[in-house]
Parts: C-alpha cells; structure tokens; sequence
DNA sequence: GAAGATTGATTGTTCAATCTTG
DNA sequence: CAAGATTGAACAATCAATCTTC
C-alpha cells in the first residue's frame, strides 16, 4: 500500500531497509550517542566498553564476533581503550593466552552518563509512537533477520550479531535454534559460577 | 510480546533493529550481491555504477549525499571505476567544472548480470514470506526512518539516504514533506528535458 | 569570491604473518 | 601442532588544502 503500482515489493522493502538502517547507524547511534560521551568516543569504542561492561571478561575474539569486526581491529581497539584507562587488561587466570577485560571507574561512569543521556533522547525520538507498534515492528524484523540469517549461515554456532545489544530471549537465536555466541558464554557463565562464584555472566 | 518481562521496548527495538542492519548489510549487500557479480566489484563500487545507471548524469557530490560518503571517497571511487573501464566521465557541458558520468557497455552489461542474479536469490530468501508481511514491515520502517530522521534534521534540502533505493513515492521523504535529492535531481530532469529532450532523469 | 572536483595526510580496517601458550 | 593475540602492509574513508571554472 502508498505504492500504488510500483515495482517489485521486495525491492521497496529493501529501499526502506536501506534507509532505516542508515538512520538508526547514522543518527542514533553516530549522532545521539556520541553527544552523549561528548564526541569523546567513537561509536565502535562506545560499543566495546559497552560489550564488556555488559558481559565481564572476554577473549579478543568474542570481542570481535560481537561486534562484527575483524580479531585484529578489536585488537588495536583494547589497546586504544586501555591506554586511555578506560578499559583493563589483564592475563588469564584459567588459559595464559586468553586476555581478561574489565572496565576501570572512569570507564563505568562515562558509561553512565552515557545510559541515560542516550535514554532521555531515545524516549523523545520515539516516545510518540503509537504503542505496540514498537513491539511489532520488533517482531517484524526478528523474523525477517531470522530468514536472512538462516538463508546465509547453516552452521549451528554462527553469532547473530546483535553487537551490545543481546537480550534475554532472542527471537532471531530461538527462531534459528540456535545458541549465539551470548547464550554460549552465559551457559559458560553458569557453570564457572556454580563452581567458583565470581559472579561473571551478564545478568540481563 | 515474545518479551515477556523484560527491559525498554525501545532498547529491545534497538536490538532488533541492529540485528536486521547488519543481516542486511552483511548477507544480503556483501554476500548476495557480490556473489552475483563473481566479487569483482566491492558493495561501494556496485552502488555507484547502479547509482549513475539509474539515474543518468551526476555531479560528484550528488553521487557522495546519495552514497552517504565524502565527496573525496566519491571523487577516488569514481577514479577507480573510469580506469577500469565501467563508468564513463566527460566533462560537463553547460558548467565545465561538474563532471558527467555513464555506464560503458561492459558495465551495464555487469549491472544487467547482477539484477537478476540477486532478484532470484532474494525471492528465495524472502518470497515465502506471508503476503503483506513484507509490505506492513515496510510502512513501519518508514515511518520509524521519518522519526528518526525528522529529530536530527531540521533541514529541507537534506538526503535522506537513499542510496541506490530512491522511489517514485518514498514515504520518508513524503512524511518529512521534504524534497530529497533525488526529487531535486527529477525536477530537473524534467524541466530540463521539456527544453532538450535527451532523456536525462532515471525512468523510474 | 564561490562552487565543484581532486589530492595529501591521517585514521581505521582487513588480511597475512608472527609470536606465545596449551 | 592448534588456538589465541598481536603486529605489518595494503587499502578505503575522512578532513583539510588546492586547483579550476563560474
């Protein structure tokens, strides 16, 4: 509908695919979250403090595939981070080739104020939709992410991408049953807490 | 729904739609497209030469607002592509410092090539969806685009980034009652071809 | 002087190679 | 030898500066 006798739908539907995800990329995420750190972050080091606040400590890899660049820009992009002291690196304990990240106090608050600065606009952005709309649109698009994704990658143990922003129940991950690389790691969580209780593992 | 209790429906959204950008992106724009032009081509060059095949001549920085990428990148890509024989550049007529650029025969015969390679991969990915999914998905996209975009730009003139995507009815540019560069570029076109008919402006 | 396009320096990203530990 | 992390070279993107034409 409001494309009376246009051309194929697919295509339609890509165009505004297109345009919505340069929006969400270029304006919330480029636009809005860097005003809230005071452009003192690019985005991609925005979403690794993140990442690592949210999940505790992590190999470089799972660094990488979350946030779908390659191993070796994650990488450099700790090491940035580190040298300004807003990330911590510090050997494994388990496996000595594996790094530990966490996030140093000036990293946790600049995270802060991020949060709800990012918040706040986000809820005037969209406040006004009509509500469920939200929720549907949600819906929609995990079940078309689901069929891409599918289409792509048969193997089991492919991340999802979902960057920083993993969830409790994924519907991309139950659509595909398949376990992401953040249900792995919280599985893994688990059984290291019901050992050692270090409290690792996002808690949603 | 599907979401029992969890957190911010618009974080939950946020989720989502990354997700979706970057199935998008990565399988369909990476994947899919450059396996229908046996990857000779990066996604960059791909949009460009569909870009100057659809709607005619262009100034480079109408190519770069359309692209979403500098006018330098732009001016570099364009390089790329004249030296290997896909685009053609002349100097403007009328104002000698715009460039005009064409698709040579070996491009066009690439871009007809990967029309319909990728028209039959994306009825298998997408065509078993059910009838009006895909075009209900694309309304609330839009609409979401427009909210997005309506709070970073107060701007009449500016892209909304369209990419290769521009339509006849683009419901973003209509809610935003906003005339995009490709509106501009047709208007143009228009007035222009009511003088010298050379058929300049995409047909659709 | 202003608009358009191009070039040079910097930054960030990837790929391949290397190094270290299991 | 395998898995993980890091480094070096190549490449693309941006910003600032330059050059040409109006």
């Amino acid at each position: 509908m409001s494309e009376p006798k246009n051309e194929d739908p697919i295509r339609t539907f890509l165009g505004s695919a297109h345009i919505f995800a340069n929006a969400v990329a270029q304006i919330i995420e480029e636009k809005v979250w860097r005003e809230a750190v005071g452009n003192q972050l690019t985005v991609s080091q925005l979403k690794l403090l993140k990442l690592v606040s949210l999940s505790g400590e992590h190999k470089i890899g799972d660094v990488a595939a979350f946030l779908g660049i390659s191993n070796a820009a994650a990488s450099k992009a700790v090491d940035k981070l580190v040298r300004r002291m807003l990330l911590r690196r510090s050997e494994g304990e388990a496996d000595r080739r594996a790094i530990h990240l966490s996030v140093t106090g000036p990293g946790r608050r600049l995270l802060e104020a991020h949060e709800s600065a990012t918040k706040e606009k986000l809820a005037e952005i969209l406040g006004d939709m009509p509500p469920g709309t939200l929720s549907k649109l949600t819906d929609l698009l995990d079940q078309v992410s689901s069929k891409i994704i599918a289409y792509s990658a048969q193997s089991e143990d492919i991340c999802v991408q979902c960057g920083i922003y993993f969830r409790e129940r994924c519907l991309v991950g139950q659509e595909l049953s398949r376990r992401c690389l953040y249900m792995r790691q919280k599985d893994a969580g688990r059984k290291a807490a019901s050992q050692v209780p270090t409290g690792s593992g996002p808690d949603s």
